[in-house]
Parts: structure tokens; sequence; C-alpha cells
DNA sequence: GTGGTCTAGACCACG
DNA sequence: GTGGTCTAGACCACT
């Protein structure tokens, strides 16, 4: 008998992300807009492999990559757990990594001849789910 | 051949992208941006890796994914050339590839505890200089 | 013919430390101390592999955590290269980490029967290795 | 039991140490400091489990540990008692583990970029409270 | 050649 | 049961 929430993820093999990073992008994305609350536990590591049909290795390299950025709290024997969220990352990097990432989009999105608006709209629209609205 | 204008592009070996994906990218953008017109000829393969300072085969691989796009012709003897605008995928593909950007970059901007504004406001300055306002 | 400069690392299998974190803080220190120099080559992960006689697939690991907390830059098809260093954690953050590695190294120590002034020389002398006399 | 001392522990969830290590450190750490005295009796296994709200066997399992390595003593029927101070290790495993746990250290303080001397500082501050100020 | 990803399966420590 | 580590071997993308 599990409280752990089945994760709603799905695993897209057209992505260009590969696997681990899919599930890292998803989680990070259900814990920001508040589907998954401080202290939720997680599948399993083999359970979610099974969910997706992947290697648990590969789970497990996702859930210790979010563990490493702060987002989870792994404990030896009793699961996974949403951790308390805390800002770990200096000004500096936190602005070289917005730069990177708003340079990154842009690539991806030149020559698919989108008009601006259109991309901005989308990209408006995903950041509502799951970014403050005001700075905290 | 004194007619290829040397092309304002820089290999940043901090950047992510492969090197590649850095020149693809730049010359889509001098393309969107009308830096270079349509039928400008491009400096050669051997010219512009020594410009760069990078592998013939890295620029290579570079011009050869632009003509696989549409955004360049090559004319045998003569060189590459800026090619007439098309339309270069199939609605779904270009939508699909929309969607993973999307993703991918509220993946990289999720923790980073920036105001959704922000965020927008740096995309939109960003898309700004490359992309068209309204559709093609 | 590599430019590659052999890691000066050993593996202990009675170390607690699991392998990749051997490796981990072998280079740590290596950089920190100065015997790698910012731009240094390090060797091939097959290459290190073969000289600890371990599986390549932990060295890879160990050496994409070092990418990932920004001591390494990895750059495919030519190698991994020491990265410029710059601060990308917050204040709060490195004081967390600060007082949870104290409270560990006196949890590992309490017990030995060490009195505190040869520990303290211990720790000095390490130190004395890598760390800053003044602050940055 | 009444002449049984309630423990002063807490297990924090936050720790990265697992909670049977946690149990061990402070108990040690108790009985360095002196307020748990030679031939005192320590709270029952259930007891200490039902005060901390954790499993038996995690007690059971650090209390097996401190018994191994001589800080307490079982005596059948009656319970754990604080045993006899004695030498617990050998000289060389003792070394070895001073080393292991300095380098672990050092691993985990380089590149906070804190001065060595806030670093000693601390150290010295942690050690105060629980080693001998000369060798036993 | 380089690094990166994924699968498969074994073993250990933890609760 | 849980997460974590390591090995082995395959495949991919990049230069």
């Amino acid at each position: 008998m599990s409280r752990r929430t089945p994760l709603m993820l799905q695993i897209v093999t057209g992505d260009p992300r590969p696997i681990h990073r899919q599930i890292v992008d998803g989680v990070r994305r259900l814990i920001a807009s508040g589907e998954l609350a401080v202290g939720a536990a997680l599948p399993s590591v083999r359970g979610l492999a099974l969910q997706l049909t992947i290697n648990p290795n590969t789970v497990a390299r996702a859930y210790s990559e979010l563990a490493t950025e702060g987002w989870l709290d792994a404990r030896a024997g009793l699961g996974l757990f949403v951790a308390i969220p805390r800002q770990r990352l200096s000004d500096d990097e936190r602005g070289r990594r917005l730069d990177d990432a708003v340079q990154r989009f842009a690539g991806d999105v030149i020559g698919l001849d989108y008009p601006a608006a259109v991309v901005l709209d989308r990209v408006a629209g995903e950041l509502a789910l799951c970014l403050p609205k005001k700075s905290a």
C-alpha cells in the first residue's frame, strides 16, 4: 500500500532531450506548480521505471540530479520526498543561467518561422503555470 | 572572390552548444535579421574554418545542415548562397518543435526564481533581434 | 600523442567514500591547489578508467559531477578541461554547506580519541594546500 | 526503571546522516562530554524508539554498533550501560580513519571559497564540545 | 578518437 | 521494500 502519487509524466521519444532530462524537467514543473507539495513522497525508482518502461538506472539518475539541485530529499530505505525550497545559487549564477536559457531558446525557435507574438504567448502560458508573478 | 562577406560570427567555447550548432544558429540569425541578404555568397568552408580557427569538417557540416533546411543553396563550383525563403517544415513538425523548445526553456528557468515578467522581457528582447513581427 | 597530464589520483578500497566521490574530491583538490591549471585538459574518460582499472561509466559519472559543479568544461569530441572558476552558490547555501561539513567531520573524528590539537593540525595542513588564506 | 535518563537526542530529517548514525554520534558525544557518566543506564531500545518515533530496529542497530565499538556494555536482562573507557581501535586504523575524514572534509569545503582561518575556527569550536584537550 | 546516454544485472546499506 | 554504487557493453553525436 503506497501513499505515493503516480507522477503525471510522459516520455516522448521524438523529444531531443534525453530521457533523464525529460524526467527532471517534468518533476521540477510539478513541484514548482504546486502539484507536488513539499514533503510529498515520489514514486519509487523501480516503480517509476516500470510506469515509464525505462531502466531503473535512468530514473535513479534523474532523481539523483533533482536531489543534487535541492528539489528532492532522498532518504535511503524510505524513498524520495519533495524538499523545502531554498535559494542555492548566487545572483551572478542565476543571471548567467537566465542568459544561457534565453539564448538557447532563441536559437531553437529561429527558423520555425513563427511570429514573435505567438512564441511569446506560448512562453507566457508555460511560465504562468510555475513561475511567481512577483519576485520572491 | 572578394564578394564574399566575412561572417560576423563568434565561437564561444563556454557555450553549451556544439560548434556546428553555434554556426547554424548564427547564420540563421544573420539571414533572419537581413544582415545576409537573399543571394549573398557565404565564405568558403576553408575560409570560415580559418577565420574561426576550427576544423573544416565542422564548417562543412554546419553548411550542409543549413542547405538541408533550405537556408542556403549550393551551386557547384561557385559556393554557397542565401536561398529564397520558403516554408521548410510541416506545420505539425513546427508545432512539435515549438512545444519542445518551450518546455525545455521552462525547465531551464524554473527554480531560478525570476518573476515571469522579467523572463518574458528577456525573451521578447532576444526574439526582437531575429524574428518576424508577422507570420511570413 | 596526448598533451593530457596523467592525474595523480589513487583509489583506496578501504575508503568509505564511493569511487566516483574519491575522484571528484581528488580532482577538486588538484584544481584548487593549482596543480591542474585553468584550461588544462584532463585524461579521457576511457584513459582514466584504464589507469585506475575501474569502469569508464564510473569515471564519466565523476567527471559529469565536476562539470555540473562548474569545475570542468566538457566538450564532446575534444575532452574535458579545467573551467574558469566562479562563485556559483549563494552565501546562504555556502554557510549551510560549511555547517554540514563541520558537523559531519566532528561526528567522524569523535571516538578516534585524538586530542583536538592533533585533529586541527591535520585539517590545517590539508587546507593549506588548497584554500585561500584571505577571503576572495 | 526510572533510573534510566532520557537521552537528550534529536533526529533531524534534513540531516544527510542516516538515523542510526545520528544516534551513534549523539550518544558518543554525550559520553565524551560527560553528560552520560560511566555506568549510567541507557533507555531501552523500545523506549528510545518511542521517544524518537522511529523504528526499534534502527535503535537496536545503533546500540549494537556502540557496544561493538566499546562505548556501551550490554548486561543480559538489565539493559545497556556506559562502558569504562578503553582504547578501541588499533593505531593504524585510527590513523587511516583520521586521514579519510580529513580528506572528505577538505573535499566538502574546497570551492566554498572560505578562508582557511574561518574554516579552522569553525572546526575548533565544534571539536571543543566533545574532544579531549590531551590524548586519553 | 572524444564525451553522453541507455540498458542490464549485481551488490550494498538503510529502515 | 527503499535508494546508491559499480560493472559490462551497446549506441549516438561531435570533431
